[in-house]
This record gives structure tokens, sequence and C-alpha cells, in this order.
DNA sequence: CAAACACTACGGCCCGTACCGAAGCATTAA
DNA sequence: TTAATGCTTCGGTACGGGCCGTAGTGTTTG
């Protein structure tokens, strides 16, 4: 039969171990060099980079050559969504990796999905802008409502009108099994929560790490019990 | 690091052409033999016996025992959503099959992804359905509104309201790279197709067929243009 | 009962590829 | 210019896994 567009060349460039765990790193948005990522893969450099140079004709990633350094970056948030999926399949078959993060719990509890929030936190967020309306379905998938954007003009969050980029996107949480906010929304309101210092990323992590007291800012915000 | 799930046993599942091709014929949603999974994939028949057991034992798909025949099906619908985001990114990526499937044409206009109706039909019987406020976001995702229990009352669908998967839910689509509608809802009106005869399905294949006449009372029956 | 059928299990071959050592480029620092 | 850094490329090794031939199990048919 072979109908149909090919899956295996992406699924084998996803298989390998090493490869995963490069792009579990780049789910964290944050770009990072050749180096970064093969010590993340726990290989030497010449082995990461002929990785990499496989995930960058696959397009899976991209390259920002800058100096000496090559910085790469998933390609797009198409990518980051299937491998949060495949994340969600994986944690729903129990083959979460055999010695489980330190940083599980706050994983869990809020990180980030390429540009924008998820966890625990991330569908909470989600849920509050479909309860007070602030977000509709429209013929073209999600769409920010009038109510939404003052909302959000209340907050002082701003985001782009424009751009080809969807606005608002749906983004299956691994961890909590349900939606969580994406797109370019999704992107400024995590920005929002780094720019307002309500929140600061951990390094060499996707765990967002919320202040006291901006936790409570933050749910006050978007009315999160 | 090594945080979050891992994809990597997953992704080499799907990396092996030959288990790709089995898991694209079964989302036709047909329980199918190992023999004629063999010959999917292209493989004798011991070959395509080993790569069951690994798909069955990764949770990808389940195994049903009849005789002297096994029948294979994907394991639920969420393996069924992530294939077909896989689909997207390969199709995106431009990975199309060198030699493109013959009915390449007729998948796009109409298929079965699992249980529920794809392509240009199945994401125009989405935007129908939202456009007549019969599906709105709720705080649990997307819930069929009074308004739409009546269509589908009137129409006499008939979709059990408990049961433990959702009653209505997302899936991107691979070749209009929007979104259709999966879940118990849309595995009814699948079935409502054929049960009218306004559809069927062709062998050995993901395609439906419509039926002149009956393309022409699903259209009406949903209001699409 | 035997024969045909559908599938699984085992063993050996072989190709693909991950891996690392060594060498080569490019960029920055001294 | 020389040295150090970051990355790529090449070459060779080794291991994993896909593939098929053969054999074995369970089921249906005659």
């Amino acid at each position: 039969m072979k109908e149909g567009p090919d899956i295996s060349r992406i699924g084998s460039l996803i298989g390998d171990p090493g490869r995963a765990n490069m792009l579990s790193a780049l789910m964290s948005g944050k770009a990072l060099t050749a180096g970064e990522l093969a010590s993340e893969a726990g290989v030497l450099l010449q082995t990461a980079s002929g990785h990499l140079a496989k995930m960058e004709e696959g397009g899976l990633i991209r390259r920002n050559r800058q100096g000496r350094h090559h910085y790469f970056v998933l390609a797009d948030e198409d990518v980051a969504r299937v491998l949060e999926a495949l994340m969600g399949l994986a944690a729903k078959r129990g083959q979460l990796r055999t010695r489980t993060g330190p940083r599980d719990p706050e994983m869990r509890f809020a990180r980030v999905c390429y540009n924008h929030l998820a966890g625990d936190l991330g569908v909470a967020l989600f849920d509050a802008l479909k309860r007070d309306q602030a977000l509709m379905v429209g013929v073209d998938g999600l769409e920010l409502t009038q109510t939404g954007q003052q909302q959000i003009d209340a907050l002082g969050i701003h985001v782009d009108p424009k751009g080809r980029a969807p606005l608002c996107r749906e983004c299956l949480d691994w961890s909590e099994r349900r939606s969580h906010l994406a797109g370019r929304l999704g992107r400024a309101i995590l920005d929002h929560l780094y720019s307002e210092g309500w929140a600061e990323r951990v390094a060499d992590s996707r765990v967002v790490s919320f202040k006291p007291k901006g936790l409570g800012q933050f749910k006050a915000a978007f009315g999160i019990s």
C-alpha cells in the first residue's frame, strides 16, 4: 500500500537515545551549542556533531552559527508539539526513565514547552482562559475573544496581532494529559512571567521556577485558584 | 539532565520503515492479520512477527487471537493521534514517499483516521460543527452543545453519552494541516456514513469512498458547502 | 489421522550506524 | 604569529538489529 507520508525517517531520528536527549533538552526553547548537546546526550563532540547534522537535514532542528559556536534550536513549534505528544505516549506507557529525573516534580508543576508554559500551571492557565471566555473556538481554530484581548491588554501583555504563526494553539501536555496554551499568545504570556519577575528559568532545565510572590500574582492575574 | 519521559523507545519503533508501514496500514482502523501486515511491510511473515511483538511490547498495538489468526489494531486513539501528527511533520518536510501512492488525491479528500473521518471532508465537517455552535470549548476541552446534541439526534446518530474516552477531541490532519473531529462523536459520525450507505471503505486502504448521492446527503446534513 | 494453514521461536548472516581517535577548518585570544 | 577553542570530517571498529531459512506450536480442514 504505502499510502501517506513516510514517518519512518523522523521516527528513526527520534529513535536514537542520544538524539532524543538532545531534542528533550531543546524543548527548553533555549539555543544550545553542539558541545552542550553532546554532554546532554552523553557522547563526544564528534558523535554529537554527526547527530546534529542528521537532525538538521531531517528538518527537526535549525542551526545558527555565531563565531565559533553553533547554536541549535528546534525547527519550529510543530516539532515541539510532536515531541510533547510523544512524551505523553511514553509517560502513559510507563516508559519513564529508569532513573527518573531529580527535578521531576518541578517539571510537572511548571516547565517550558518550547516557548510557552506547560505542566500543572500551564494547564490551569489554559483552563482559566477558557472559563473566562477569553478563548473560543472559531472556524480557524482557537481564537482570542475581545474579552480576552482586554484581559491581556490590562495585564500589559503585548502580542503582535499579525504574524504567520497562529495566535492561539493547543498543545497536549505530557504530564497532565490535557492541553495547555501554545502559539504566539502562549509565548507572550511566558515572556511576561519572566519580564515581570514572577518566575525565572532554571539553568540546564525546562523547569520554570516561580517566586512565592510571583506565583500569587500570576494566579491572581488569570484567576487561577 | 535526562528529564522527562523517554521518547527514544517509541521513536525507534516507528523508525523502521517496515513497522512504519504497518502502523500506517493500521491507521485505517481495521484489524489486520500478521500476514496482511507482513505484505504491507514488504517482509516475510517471520520478520513481521518479530516486529509485531516489539510494537505490542512497546504499547503501540494490541493483539486479538482468533483461531489461527492474530488480528492487530492500534493500541488506542492516542497512538493514532501521534502517528497522524508525525505524518503532518513528514508531509511538511517534503518527505513524501518517493513513489507517491496511487490514491493520494483520494486520501487527501476523505480517509479514515483510526476510527473517524479525516482529510478535506473531515476538516470541513469539523469547521461546520464549530460554525453552527454544535461544538464549543469548555474547561474540559471540546464539548458538544445542546444545539449540537439536537443536530445529531435529528440525524439519527447515536453516541453513548457516557464512556471513558472523550466525546469530542481534535486531531491534527496531516494533509490539511488543520484539525478534524476525533473522539467518540467522530467515530459515531463515521459509522453513520457507512450505515446510511453514504460512503464505504476501500479495501486495503484508508480511503473513504463517497457515493455521488451520499456525498450530497452528507454535505446537506451538516451544512457543508 | 494427516495435511494445510497462520503464526511464533531460534540461529546465523549481513548491513547500517553509533561511537571514538585523529586530523582538518574556522574563529578567537594572547 | 602562535596557541587555544569549538566544531566538522574522515577512517576504522564494534555492536545492534533487520532479514530470512529452518523448525516448532497451535488451529482448521479433509
